[in-house]
RNA sequence: CGGGGUGUAGCGCAGUCCGGUUAGCGUACCUGCUUUGGGAGCAGGGGGUCGCAGGUUCGAAUCCUGCCACCCCGACCA
């Protein structure tokens, strides 16, 4: 049972591999657990992006930037921050190369730098040294700023998307006068990636706090996106976290209050990364390739032409020429495919496989007939329609194809979640995967002793929905909820 | 760092046990002709430090020694 499982696992991570390299999104680099992210999952990531950012500055927010490199005595100053990253950091050493008659070219050993660099593996610490400068009086704040960026972080695993040892994010740093306001920050960037997550990824996400073991180093709480991948295996989606007073107290960042009193601030922080490219690929690719969701397809439709010659294929540029138009007019990305080396069964399979929302073919047939044939990525159906209100109708198209998604991902992570309460019938269910809800005795003990025999993590505690009070599946003690536990990536 | 495995054309591999013509196959690439409504066919062509360095031998992708890189399992992964 358990080899099957390993086996099973490692065919998964096999497909998603080859998924990722036959759409043609990113691929291994040289460098070790890089990743070169190509031009067709950069576009994805660029419509991420700026949804993202539309919706950050909608929040009052605004983008700024910071030092690629954190001197090592900053990322000492909170403990449990450094803590929780030293085993994973990029260390610059030294600042210059030189020639040697050996070797070739060697670090300088003169070149020593004297107190090294990290390469950051997130942001806090130097961002909070800054705003140390940055915020003297009440009417500095709240302070809301947000940065997209590159991080590292030196992974002994990596996955394409899910886990590399470089990624790019976005992370939002703010300060704030009082406790209150800043909780509230955490919940509204919370709700911003669920928004995002459902509206945009076409990705159902459970809303919900993490547990002390799972908690943000440094954080005083952290609140999360969860997703359900088609697998079986969770997905943390995004994060969202209250620092408190953690980070203003490290680096001495206070203020004068009304009261002419000095004080504290309050701290989030919140990001997500390219890891959400990976999250719409293993919620709603098939078996015929990737499925991308039409608010996140660099290209909405792709026109494939049927010609025999090159007069035939003026004569279905001349014909497609009034379609294009006012499919652009109405803002929906198309791409005339008049590329006269790939033959239009090639054309079909590649669109199909690098997962072009809606596909429209037009060959003599149709321009007899005045029709175009179109088919639809999420379904695979294709019907034949007049040419006349194209337009219109590609525009419902895409928003059906928006909605199916969604609801199928709905279906789908419903069909994965199931209560259970008792151990026993825990570990059996754990091996088919998905979300179980079971309650816990809220201690760190239980949960490590859960996830060492079962490989499953409380992924969070949810913030919404019923709640009624049980009994510890493992211990018996009292327990005022169910959480969510599954494997994850 | 421990256990297992793999390095041969851009990619995927055979050949290695048992040394022996000019190192081969699939795919991709290039040329020509015929094709074009779901990944075309035929013919021809280009492309190789066989991971690296030593050694054994008349002769090494193949045997021996050392090194390097990568992959899988474990440790690690807010």
């Amino acid at each position: 049972m358990a080899d099957e499982l390993t086996k099973r696992a490692v065919d998964h991570a096999q497909w998603y591999n080859d998924l990722v390299l036959k759409a043609d999104l990113a691929e291994h680099s040289d460098v070790r657990g890089c990743m070169v992210i190509k031009p067709h999952g950069y576009a994805i990531w660029e419509r991420m992006r700026d949804a993202l950012d539309t919706m950050f500055k909608a929040t009052g927010h605004v983008n700024a930037y910071f030092p690629l490199f954190i001197p090592k005595s900053y990322l000492a100053k909170e403990a449990s921050h450094v803590e929780g990253f030293a085993k994973e950091c990029a260390v610059v050493t030294h600042y210059r190369l030189k020639s040697d008659p050996v070797h070739g070219v060697v670090v300088d050993p003169e070149a020593k730098l004297e107190e090294e660099l990290i390469v950051r593996p997130t942001s806090e610490t130097i961002i909070w040294n800054t705003y140390r400068g940055w915020i003297k009086s009440y009417r500095d704040l709240p302070l809301l700023v947000n940065q997209w960026a590159n991080v590292v972080r030196w992974e002994m695993r990596t996955r394409l998307f899910l886990r590399t040892s470089e990624f790019l994010w976005q992370e939002g740093h703010t300060a704030h006068a009082t406790r209150e306001e800043a909780e509230e920050e955490t919940r509204r960037m919370l709700d911003v990636y669920a928004r995002f997550a459902e509206e945009w990824l076409a990705m159902p996400v459970i809303k919900g706090v993490k547990t002390a073991s799972e908690r943000f180093a440094g954080a005083v709480d952290t609140f999360c996106v969860e997703a359900m991948m088609q697998d079986g295996k969770a997905l943390q989606a995004g994060t969202s976290h209250f620092l408190g007073q953690n980070f203003a107290k490290a680096f001495d960042v206070k203020f004068t209050n009304r009261e002419n009193r000095q004080e504290h601030v309050w701290a989030t922080s919140w990001g997500v990364s390219t890891r959400l490219v990976g999250a719409m690929i293993l919620t709603h690719s098939d078996d015929h390739g990737l499925v991308i969701p039409p608010k996140l397809a660099p290209v909405q439709v792709a026109i494939v032409p049927i010609a025999r010659n090159a007069e035939q294929m003026h004569a279905i540029a001349a014909y497609a020429r009034p379609m294009i138009e006012a499919l652009r007019g109405k803002g929906i990305t198309v791409k005339f495919d008049d590329d006269d080396t790939k033959k239009p069964g090639w054309k079909f399979a590649e669109y199909e496989f690098k997962g072009y929302p809606v596909r429209i073919a037009i060959g003599p047939r149709d321009m007899e007939n005045g029709t175009v044939e179109v088919a639809r990525r999420d379904t695979l159906e294709k019907e034949s329609l007049q040419v006349t209100d194209i337009a219109d109708k590609v525009e419902h198209l895409l928003e059906a194809i928006q909605d199916n998604l969604y609801q199928k991902a709905l279906a789908m992570r419903e069909h994965l979640t199931r209560a259970v309460d008792s151990y026993a019938e825990f570990k059996e269910a754990i091996e088919e995967g998905g979300f179980l809800l079971a309650h816990w005795d809220g201690t760190a003990e239980t949960e490590a002793l859960i996830k060492q025999e079962t490989k499953a993590t409380i992924r969070c505690i949810p913030l919404d929905g019923a709640r009624s009070t049980g009994t510890c599946m493992v211990t018996g003690a009292p327990s005022a909820q169910r959480v969510y536990f599954a494997r994850a990536y």
